[in-house]
DNA sequence: CTGTTAGCGCCTTCAG
DNA sequence: CTGAAGGCGCTAACAG
């Protein structure tokens, strides 16, 4: 490995002159930076990073802190913190929880040895309060993407949960649906609490009567949702729904298939709509309506929050950033489209 | 920051016990080592990976480099090598190169700079022979997915693209179409090279003419498609194609676009069959004909590669996997489809 | 089983 | 403008 020795004593000069060129110090003279500069072209010199983190205390390495990269929502997401960090000079250390809350410990516990020098997270639900502590504690900055987590305060950017939820039911009343249901996430997730409360108040708002059967409290990406499906087809008591509205494009796709193999058809006998697109690529075929959240802007912004904060940049007031959702209409809600 | 010191000096032993205590170093007593971990513990100590990479050489750090975490192919390997890295403690840094050539060298450098102990990469094409030839230089393992560049040896793992062209035209051909055209990646990628050889290939074995117009070469993730689709179907001399092979998903669904502009119809006018499946989530309402390569696998095979790689776990030879690809037969290539 | 010494590659601090 | 000394946090290598 080549070091700063290495070019140093080939230039004659004292390592710490090398190192002087390197951070581009300013009082070196131009002779000597050029003779410098030649060598470390000469013998390929990298820098490591590693023994420079050691004294600066800083490595240049943030960490995106996600459910899931398989699914497109957070996979824009990341798309956004990845080309924000890389702007800045940051480089990118990927973790997915699975929305598993001892994945999410073990993961912050290797971003703390790694000494990141910050984390965007979009946490599994109330249990990462605890690790997320952990983080405070060492004064490492955070700032929540997506969802948040109560009792800790951090810069957030998430969508407008309310606003959308209100978008998505006025769509569903409007296409003449009274008796919706929600299969939402698990209630320890910010989103999925937002969602809920949004969804009996738009209810309510639009005088219509909802049960507590009507609301499914189910994960946000694994489930039996042939069974939650059925069991919500099944109701007789206080009506069979006439549309579901799903929490996530992962309990959206799946309320499809599930509806699919009990034969039932959308959106003639039962209309879905749900909370962020599936489709990664603006797709030639879409089928269902969906309140797109501009996943990319909330990694984008999350990041740029995240690095203002890590290099002092920040205000001291933890900010709060709602980003609107857009309502596409597809033929999932829609009977009379051609 | 709390040290190995600070440890030491409460436990009244020296930092290298605690050290010892850390690493699980077998001579230690077991009274001792309860005592320095019930400091360690007390103090809410966490090792400072930076400091132990200086001495021990390795950061247990891999890096992912892909063209786009965006496009749902390569998310899915990036879930697979997550899945693989996080299993044996790796860490994953990423990198985007939105297929630029210098993009991914810049990225190289900093993961040079980063020590990471070895790279996963989906090269942009036959540029990035001047960037591996760094990596190969400083000894860090690196293996292929996906793609492989020409004059650089390293493990590879990637789909079987004669096989799986060969299944796509004989299916094309199947469905009637002689006259069947190619939208092809950059010649500079293997992939692409491999995919236009197999596509003329196919084309012969099934007795069928082609002419240099019917090949188009482009990009995987970004073109001017309307202007390509209109050059293709507007042949007159070698005749107009019934059918258009895309080279992968993001070239699929952008001529589906293109042709929906034109107001051709799907798969009535003309059929369309890709690489790649666009759909990250297993969709209820899929169009396009496919050939789904293991991306999963790619990503998981490819870690494990590279991880036995780094550890002196691998043969001396290189290995090279070849993974088979799943058609899947949809819409967009049958019209008799109910 | 435990401690001492030295050094990983670089940078801060203080001299000159 | 340049250099020497010391240290970041940890761990090999050697003593005891």
């Amino acid at each position: 490995m080549v070091t700063i020795y290495d070019i140093a004593k080939k230039a004659n000069v004292s390592p710490m002159t090398v190192s002087r060129v390197i951070n581009h110090a300013p009082s070196i003279s131009e002779a000597t930076r050029r003779k410098v500069e030649a060598i470390i072209q000469e013998l390929d010199y990298i820098p490591n990073k590693q023994a420079r983190s050691l004294t600066s205390k800083e490595t240049k390495i943030v960490s995106l802190v996600i459910p899931d990269i398989s699914n497109p929502f957070f996979t824009t997401i990341a798309r956004g913190a990845e080309d924000k960090a890389h702007q800045f000079g940051y480089q990118l250390l990927l973790g997915n929880t699975d929305e598993q809350a001892d994945k999410e410990s073990r993961y912050i516990d290797m971003l703390l040895s790694a000494q990141v020098d910050g984390v965007l997270i979009a946490p599994t639900g109330e249990p990462s309060l605890v690790h997320l502590r952990k983080l405070a504690k060492r004064k490492v900055p955070f700032v929540f993407a997506d969802r948040h987590v109560d009792g800790i305060a951090a810069d957030l950017v998430m969508g407008d949960n309310a606003e959308t939820t209100r978008k998505l039911v006025a769509h569903l009343v409007e296409q003449g649906h009274r008796k919706i249901a929600l299969i939402n996430g698990p209630d320890t997730a910010s989103n999925a609490r937002e969602r809920r409360q949004a969804f009996t108040d738009a209810l309510i708002l639009n005088g219509l009567q909802w049960a507590p059967e009507d609301i499914i409290e189910t994960h946000f990406r694994q489930d039996n949702f042939p069974d939650i499906v059925r069991s919500l087809m099944s109701l007789t008591l206080s009506g069979r729904p006439t549309a579901i509205l799903a929490a996530n494009n992962f309990i959206g796709v799946n309320t499809l298939r599930a509806l699919r193999e009990m034969n039932l058809r959308v959106p003639e006998d039962i209309a879905v709509a749900c909370f962020d697109d599936p489709e990664p690529i603006p797709d030639y075929n879409p089928f269902l309506t969906v309140a797109a959240q501009p996943a990319y802007d909330m990694g984008f912004i999350g990041m740029q929050m995240l690095i203002e904060r890590i290099e002092g940049k920040a205000p001291a007031a933890k900010r709060k950033v709602l980003l609107p959702s857009q309502l596409i209409i597809r033929k999932s809600t829609q009977q009379d489209v051609e």
